[in-house]
DNA sequence: TAGATTGTTAATCGATTAACAATC
DNA sequence: TAGATTGTTAATCGATTAACAATC
């Protein structure tokens, strides 16, 4: 049972213990103590305590947590059991990459259909999805209900494409292009992988380690 | 002049500073106070003067900041101007994606290698680089200075590629495999990017959105 | 029962926001 | 000078950690 609204700080970190917690499952542990999993994880036990209090008192005084409940819980409150329609936008690299992953993760969403407006990619083929005109997406939402649009497209299209599908009924975003959907409209969700954001603060990150390792040896 | 030590949710706030600022550039802004700038991103006018202030006093009172000077500062400051190189190890979709991407990418990395084990994919050549064979890594390392690696290879090999890498002297990853390369070693510097976990989020955001409207019907 | 470990409250820490004096 | 806007201190808010009583 769910209390209140979970933070998103905590919501953050599910998608690790979900991960954390399926391999303990494919290594046949049953139950796991806060403790144990914060050593795993890196964390502190409290941390977890809380986190997975936020939807309710799973665990057992004495006993820990049980491994396959707290999973499948977690999955649940992730919205796993979904099957949200989506198509991807941009057949270019990235959309190939993504398109591959969508195909095989079954969790949550069913890729129905990749668009692009490139001449040459349209026809192709990837992974068992025909890459369709991106000119021809308003036909195809006359006969199917797409919840989710996956962009990876150009910066300089992805304004109006957003806008397009927007108007098309689209309400939530998987936004790869390096723009910022951001708010525009109050009833849209959006979530980032900003590739280049990630780079740079990797490279600020080892910049970083490297001046604090000159200053010591001054 | 930098004071003190910059914390990390300022730093992930950098690169869409640089990304706003690169943008007014481009439109031949001047200056902007920070007023301006938060409407702009949608945060606030407070925290930009606290986060740009981490750096120094790089604005004017009464006049606001210049556009070039801060976005030349903050490019400074994540290290863009350094040439880390780096290689990239799995030439599949996402490895081809990031590639291409780090190919085009100039700022901060110089990519100077692809690697794959798979013999399909050896010899293949993405972005003008060759794609060369894993097992002559060691034969590679002889004569190239390497900072950095992305792994784009199956959760299942991460672990022991990172420690192989590990040992050839690569201290810093940009980790796109599904697999907690966290702090087995204290001196390495790891940047995620789980798309599973992002992809997650995006399904729990929908989920969560669409549960609210539902009690707001009742 | 004794030991272990949770659930939960309280304390601490850090980050964000507000306010305003300094100053261009 | 007057107006605007920063730099910076203080107040608030939220998240993390610590502590411990409840309980299996």
């Amino acid at each position: 049972m769910q209390k209140d609204k979970i933070s998103i700080p905590v919501i953050r970190r599910l998608p690790r213990y979900y991960r954390f917690l399926g391999d303990l499952l494919e290594n046949g542990v049953n139950r796991i103590s806060s403790h144990e999993l914060a050593d795993k994880m890196g964390v502190t036990a409290s941390q977890i305590r809380q986190d997975l209090n936020c939807f309710g008192g799973f665990g057992q005084q004495g006993y820990g947590y049980p491994v396959e409940g707290l999973y499948q819980e977690i999955g649940r409150i992730l919205g796993l059991n979904h099957q949200y329609n989506v198509i991807l936008i941009g057949a270019g690299n990235l959309g190939k990459a993504v398109g591959a992953h969508m195909a095989f993760e079954k969790r949550g969403f069913r890729l129905i259909g990749i668009f692009d407006n490139d001449e040459e990619k349209i026809g192709q083929t990837i992974h068992g999805y025909t890459v369709m005109d991106a000119a021809a997406l308003e036909a195809f939402f006359s006969d199917h209900t797409v919840e989710t649009a996956i962009l990876c497209v150009p910066r300089t299209a992805a304004s109006e494409l957003a806008e397009r599908l927007y108007r098309l009924g689209v309400r939530s975003f998987w936004n790869f292009s390096h723009y910022d959907l951001a708010m525009r409209y109050s009833d849209v969700i959006v979530e980032n992988v900003h590739l280049n954001d990630s780079l740079m603060i990797l490279c600020y990150k080892i910049s970083d380690h490297k001046d604090t390792q000159t200053l010591r040896e001054k």
